[in-house]
DNA sequence: ATTTGTCCTTGATGTTTATCAAGCATTGAT
DNA sequence: ATCAATGCTTGATAAACATCAAGGACAAAT
């Protein structure tokens, strides 16, 4: 079925598919579905064939890896309007390297691969787009590497917080942690438990104020120094 | 000044030449420059203007981060005959993000970064061929990532060595570390000190046994079950 | 109103790994 | 032959963080 022309402009809004052809572009919607999760619905598995890419319309995703022992690292807390997955589309391998699932009910667009590498070989624009878009990818990711192997929770912390708020801000922000904490000890790599002490720790120092999921960066110049961004 | 004609072989058999059009690849070669390094030395610098990606010929080359406690990380090591930094090219962001060394005397191919996207704007064929490779990367990191955030230092060093002979291995199997071992112990993200307890621990196991920088692998099939490959 | 469950916090304890300090082996230079 | 210099190992100690166990806050269900 194909897709209702009401989500065309979000999508086009993407790098992915803002400079393909119109004719080009109306052939993947033609391949692409709208799809609803609950909360903790689980959209793909980790070594599931691969046949699709996701683009986040409203919710939270996340998405994790499970070690053989079981314990689970959330890789990623996807957004709004974010494509996922689509690095799959030019592995020789077949599968996913993650776990998809909901952490709120969300809507996501389901986008078959097959036909929109049909597309891509009819535009080198396009294809630099996506490099772009892969590069990015490549090059957050060696800042999470560093981000874990060269630094302490707090600085994982810190990090993560000053994601959420504009890079030039320096009076007091509110910063709402839309996902469970949990959640966020996991994507920076620590316990449940270390998560709180570390928060609290910061809350000593004055450098944030909580009240739930409700934080207040009291200083977010100092703490930016503290991880000299 | 132009290629010597007889890089040009090595060259091609890289995926990111390999389907380029001679006269395409003729004009890359133009703008390619053969480049000696002696141990030590310094390819280019974390955030230096990116104007060039590179093929290591012979040598080993090490990639590392420099934290703002000036503390190195090891992000990988290049052997021959790969391409390095060649995601730069499509990033808006002008420097290199990581250093580059000699870990030994080394030949690099200096490729001309502007040049080479021009011979991709015409050869949509050769876009899939980088973005495949682009796509390889971005799973090598994410396993990276997977790796330092779910394991412990034995089995880190363990993956790492069993990186290093055939998969399919199940008798006792000679490893030479070809690089220093405090290069390595910074690869897995351990202290050198760190990096010779654990082998040590490996060897009062009877796993490894160890002369020096030569390193017998008793019993693969185990090693590969206690990382669960 | 009580129960149940989820999520978070807190404290006590244990493990892993880093840091500091010293010593040993090898290499190259004087 | 002796003297650094370098890279590796080893031991003692400390820090960071995980684990285990218990309890509190809050919301939904009964």
């Amino acid at each position: 079925m194909p897709l209702d022309p009401k989500f065309h402009e979000i999508m086009r809004q993407n790098p992915l598919f803002k400079d393909l052809s119109d004719s080009a572009f109306l052939r993947v919607t033609e391949h692409t579905s709208h799809c609803e999760l609950k909360t903790d619905e689980v959209l793909f598995r980790q070594q599931e064939p691969a046949t699709d890419f996701f683009m986040l319309l409203t919710g939270k995703m996340k998405l994790s890896l499970l070690s053989f022992e079981g314990t689970e690292k959330v890789v990623d807390i996807i957004n709004p309007v974010n494509t996922f997955a689509e690095a799959i589309i030019f592995r020789g391998i077949p599968g996913y390297p993650v776990n998809a699932e909901a952490l709120s009910d969300t809507t996501v667009l389901r986008i078959e691969a097959a036909t929109y590498i049909e597309t891509l070989e009819n535009s080198p624009k396009v294809c630099f787009k996506v490099m772009a878009a892969l590069s990015v990818r490549i090059h957050w990711l060696m800042n999470e590497l560093d981000r874990l192997s060269l630094h302490n929770a707090t600085y994982r912390l810190i990090t993560y917080l000053l994601e959420t708020v504009p890079e030039d801000i320096e009076t007091p922000t509110e910063v709402h942690l839309s996902v469970p904490k949990h959640v966020i000890a996991s994507r920076i790599s620590v316990t449940p438990e270390t998560f709180s002490r570390t928060l609290k720790g910061l809350s000593k120092q004055g450098l944030v104020t909580i009240h739930n999921s409700h934080l207040v960066l009291n200083n977010p110049a100092e703490l930016r120094k503290m991880v000299s961004i």
